[in-house]
DNA sequence: CATGAATGAGACTTCATTCAT
DNA sequence: GATGAATGAAGTCTCATTCAT
């Protein structure tokens, strides 16, 4: 063993479950195939996962993180119009929706196994929590209607952009819609924000 | 066997799966189970559908079809005005995902079951063209903004109300702001739509 | 159903297991489709055959009448030479075997559902009964060896027929030796037989 | 687990079968029946055999293996006269025959099972090649027919000995004429051979 | 920490046979 | 005689998990 395998053998596990769940799904996914393809032994397994079911929520956290990783890229600072976040959202959105679609689907598949509902929120959390922040800075700029409760307002906008992007790359719409989908989606959004 | 048995086997089977899918998810309920509860033999099941797997669209097209029959009872007509037609939407589908919240909980996990994503997208197909005439009708009643197109709004605004509803009933909300959650999905579809 | 259906059910389901029989064998043809393939329902197997093996015997019983139809035909009357007699044997055998090559190798593999081994000798037993026959003619005419027991010799032949024609039909012999196989056939039992 | 126990699960599993399928044969020997008298687990077995249809080979070949050792210990060197190889063959013939009477049906019956029918040949090629050079010594001593193509005369002997054999131990011939049968078919060879 | 052979419960599915019509 | 839906025992094989090394 190399000293760089020392001790990220619960990284080469996660890694090589993420890979075979995004090809064929939770349940279909042994862990003889997991600690095959992670290069480790049958038993090595369960000194870091109490059980297969317990790689479900370590894996959605890692692909929420990629999500909030990449639009905290775009967005470091405020930003200067309604039109600029929106545009943001969804092409990110969009962007990661295309990039995680397989892992997408296996968190939708995977939420029987998290212990609580409440595990799933958490993860969602940080989401809510800067999209909110977002929208708050546009309404005290003035920039956006000024009537809505912003926890729900940040929830619905979530469930429209997640709608409009699974459309595409979860079930295979038509590509060749793909632009009109975000314009519509664009106006959509626009309408039920703009002061 | 009496008359009233003839046939309905399948049925039989049918809701005895839902019930368990409901109480323990897909991959936890096995075929002995279903036919015990559904009061057959092991190998009637395989009379009736080809595999276990076999009874995932199946009972997501039950479930849709439980939605659209709850909807066209309250629009057996058009809809006088828009705030109507998105009161209805609001109350039939939080009321429906609270009456299954389990099976929607199971269609997402057995999505993967689908032979194809047609088959999804077959399903919810007349939820749509329902949504779509009616927008229709509003928009030509001069009740509704008349620049988007109508497809991509109704993607859009199913896309709000399931975000809105399964926050409660899959995700387990607190149910004190319930009241709340429908007046500000209300507030911001109407923004959305209004002329 | 046509009058030339009537009764000939069992003619039908035979055909039927033969088919499937030589093709997947025994153990992998169902009685299902066994019916299916005869056309007629399930149930209705069981009017004629107690069970699924009841069927070996039975056609055994057919491939066997049918070499033995065949070699009456060539052997209407007596065998002029020991010659005549031992060229048709080979070409008849050589024939049936080709004809029957699987059927053979189900009979192997069948005999096992035979109720008592005696019931095998009992199909065997006419076309013993016929070669001692004409063996006891030759002889009598002078044409043979007259010290062994024809009985034994009848059985020796047999297996040497039997054996020469499986290892190019059922074995998958090189078939360019076809030719010298029968003549070397031919010269052994002519050195085996001859006064 | 003892030394001794170590990596021989295989032969266990090997001895196992071969003693059930003895009894009855292929396809009335389940793989639990083997996993039970073995002593080792159901998932066990998998861990050796791909599926249970790969016992077949491996077990034919094991048969035959015992077939030529027997030979083989009468035969060190070569034989002085014809009758002497003739008396040898059929004494081993019937002795094989005799104690592995139901493993020879299991051969037939698994005979479905080898992949290619090479694979049966290839078993079988050792005893031919063994007889074949019996007989070339013996002919060049003089002492048997000198017309023949050996390959074909090892084939149709090998073919007269199993059927003489088989007559009684597998088709349950009476034993009271089993002494017959051998100076008959000791007799039958000796004519088809002699110069 | 790490290994991997062994476990054994249990899953899905097949199929010969029955019987009410 | 004919039907075919229903039966349920039994089969093969998988796989998460354990434990002696």
């Amino acid at each position: 063993m190399t000293p760089s395998d020392t001790g990220d053998k619960r990284r080469l596990l996660l890694d090589a479950a993420a890979a075979l769940f995004r090809q064929q799904g939770f349940e279909k996914t042994s862990v003889s195939q997991i600690v095959k393809k992670a290069g480790v032994a049958q038993g090595t397994f369960y000194l870091y996962f109490p059980s297969k079911a317990h790689l479900v929520p370590a894996l959605a956290q890692s692909i929420i993180d990629h999500l909030l990783i990449r639009l905290h890229v775009h967005a470091e600072g405020r930003f200067a119009t309604l039109e600029d976040l929106v545009e943001t959202l969804i092409r990110d959105t969009y962007a990661v929706t295309e990039e995680h679609r397989e892992l997408i689907t296996f968190c939708y598949s995977g939420m029987g196994y998290f212990q609580t509902a409440s595990q799933w929120e958490a993860i969602y959390a940080p989401y809510y929590a800067w999209l909110e922040q977002r929208l708050l800075e546009l309404r005290q700029a003035g920039l956006m209607e000024c009537d809505s409760d912003l926890v729900y307002t940040a929830n619905f906008v979530v469930g429209v952009l997640e709608q409009g992007a699974e459309n595409f790359f979860v079930f295979g719409g038509d590509r060749k819609y793909l632009d009109s989908s975000r314009q519509q989606l664009q106006s959509f959004l626009l309408r039920a924000l703009r002061p």
